[in-house]
RNA sequence: GGCGGCGUAGCCAAGUGGUAAGGCAGAGGUCUGCAAAACCUUUAUUCAUCGGUUCGAUUCCGAUCGCCGCCUCCA
């Protein structure tokens, strides 16, 4: 049974979609220019867990990933550039896949982009207009906040208590809004060169938050399962999503919203002022592979801060090799025909414990550590030859469907040696028959030197890329 | 000013009203020609501090200290 926090009660429920079988979830993605950022990483790496969980646990999922395309920043680096918008941030959407590709991300069903949605947001706009939920001011179009009583359900902001405090913060004089809280459907063009839109409602770009009601509400219905995305997103983003979706339908918007918490380094707020602001790439960079990064992302709930640290990292990188190396060295072991029950105890109690774990409002600490104890049990196994054919099976059969919804043992790296290596493995192994094991050793060394490690076992020489 | 979260071994950390998961690093051992990998054993009488409730609290309540987030574009 799948609990989870949902932020609009604040409590953990468990999970009935509307439809037996098929969820409907809907993820904020980073904006385009952000793309790289770490942080942003985590929240796709838990949108990935969780869209791969819930298929798991056998539900159909219609996944649906925005791409923020127009924004008052792309907008000016565009211009400045001289570019199109599409040619602007054509690379950094190319990137971005790039990205979640190499972090084992699988890619959601729609990924609806902005740009391409102009007229379902304005006749989202116009509905709003026509139930008294938007105004017009000169040629920008606002939502009236004092239109929809239930504003702040999600965010469980206190206005009274808030604004005393914050006004002086909030840029109340920059545009003629009837109350400071109202936000920008509809944005007139600042400049005649500035890229718009002609549309009945006037010519302009649409605010923020209105791209995500419109293409959320057209792919998975007026009302959907699952909405997530940061959790900085909370307040404003998706509270207004809320007002604009229900001002406008009057229904339920999103039956479950779903926050993944952030990322701090050292302890402290990633940003770029502290010089601390990482991009996947900056890491990659520095040597880290992507599994690594992934295996670092996911090894606290998404529900808790993780501090970002490299020691921690480089544990991780530790980690995930010894778990590839474990799933090679099961898949390769020569065992014999039959079969021991207590492996099949283990095999149950593992699947039991990562499920229990993942129910829990997708706690992939627990699922990890019954990975590792797993990992550590069928290694005893077959340090003491206690794995038989059909254990083997069974043993890997267990991670692989673990790992359809972590992703982290990935295939074994081994390319085709080259015959030139496979000489002077078979030379090593003569030299050492011949107990010439200054030789032997030269030739382990000089093969470490060009990234192949040897492993002498029981069966025969492993060897793999370092 | 308003709202919320965190403080657990050298590091990253899970978790619970009944006596501390997991990973990395460390120590000893097995195996090995030596390694590597793997395995075995071991590493917090204690969960920021001080009070309170309780038969019992790290877990609940209060105070204090420290850190973090949102309220403004942001994952």
């Amino acid at each position: 049974m799948l609990r989870f926090r949902n932020t609009l009660t604040g409590r953990v429920e468990e999970f009935r979609p509307m439809r037996d079988g098929e969820v409907g979830f809907y993820y904020c993605g980073p904006t385009v220019w952000n793309y790289g950022h770490i942080g942003n990483f985590r929240s796709a790496v838990a949108a990935d867990v969780l869209r791969r969980y819930l298929k798991f646990k056998g539900f159909k999922v219609n996944h649906v990933m925005n791409i923020t395309d127009v924004e008052d920043r792309i907008i000016a680096e565009s211009q400045k550039a001289g570019l199109s918008i599409d040619d602007y941030t054509a690379k950094y959407i190319d990137a971005l896949w790039e990205d979640f590709d190499a972090l084992g991300c699988e890619r959601p069903e729609i990924v609806p982009r902005a740009t391409r949605h102009i007229p379902e947001m304005v006749t989202l706009i116009e509905k709003l207009l026509a139930t008294d939920h938007a105004y017009r001011s000169d040629h920008s179009i606002y939502y009236r906040i004092a239109s929809f009583p239930e504003y702040g359900k999600l965010s469980k902001i206190n206005f009274a208590g808030n604004i005393a405090g914050a006004s002086e913060r909030v840029d109340t004089d920059k545009y003629e809004k009837e109350d400071a809280r109202d936000f920008a459907l509809w944005k007139e063009p600042g400049a005649e060169t500035e890229p718009a839109w002609d549309t009945p409602i006037g010519r302009g770009r649409p605010g923020w938050h209105i791209e995500c009601s419109a293409m959320s509400m057209k792919y998975l219905g007026e009302t959907f399962d699952i909405h997530a995305g940061g959790i900085d997103l909370v307040f404003s983003h998706h509270e207004n999503e809320i007002a604009q979706s229900e001002g406008a339908t009057g229904k339920q918007f999103v039956r479950y919203w779903i926050h993944f918490e952030h990322l701090k380094v050292d302890g402290e707020t990633m940003s770029k002022s502290k010089g601390n602001y990482y991009t996947f790439r900056d890491i990659a960079a520095k040597g880290f592979s992507p599994a690594a990064i992934r295996y670092f992302l996911i090894s606290v709930p998404f529900n808790k801060q993780l501090n970002f640290t490299f020691d921690a990292l480089a544990g991780a990188e530790r980690t995930v090799a010894s778990l590839r190396d474990f799933r090679a060295r099961l898949s390769e072991a020569k065992t014999e025909p039959g079969k021991n029950e207590k492996l099949s105890e283990t095999a149950a109690r593992t699947l039991g414990e990562f499920e229990a774990g993942m129910d829990d409002d997708f706690n992939t600490s627990i699922a990890l550590a019954a990975v590792h104890n797993f990992s550590r049990e069928v290694n005893t196994a077959l340090a003491r030859k206690q794995v038989k054919a059909e254990d083997q099976r069974e043993m890997l059969a267990v991670i692989d469907r673990i790992d359809t919804v972590l992703n982290i043992f990935g295939e074994h790296q081994r390319e085709m040696l080259d015959s030139e290596i496979q000489s002077l493995i078979d030379e090593r192994q003569e030299a050492r028959h011949r107990r010439d094991f200054a030789r032997a050793d030269q030739i382990r060394d000089d093969l470490a030197n060009r990234g192949i490690i040897l492993e002498d076992t029981k069966d025969g020489v492993r060897w793999k890329k370092h």
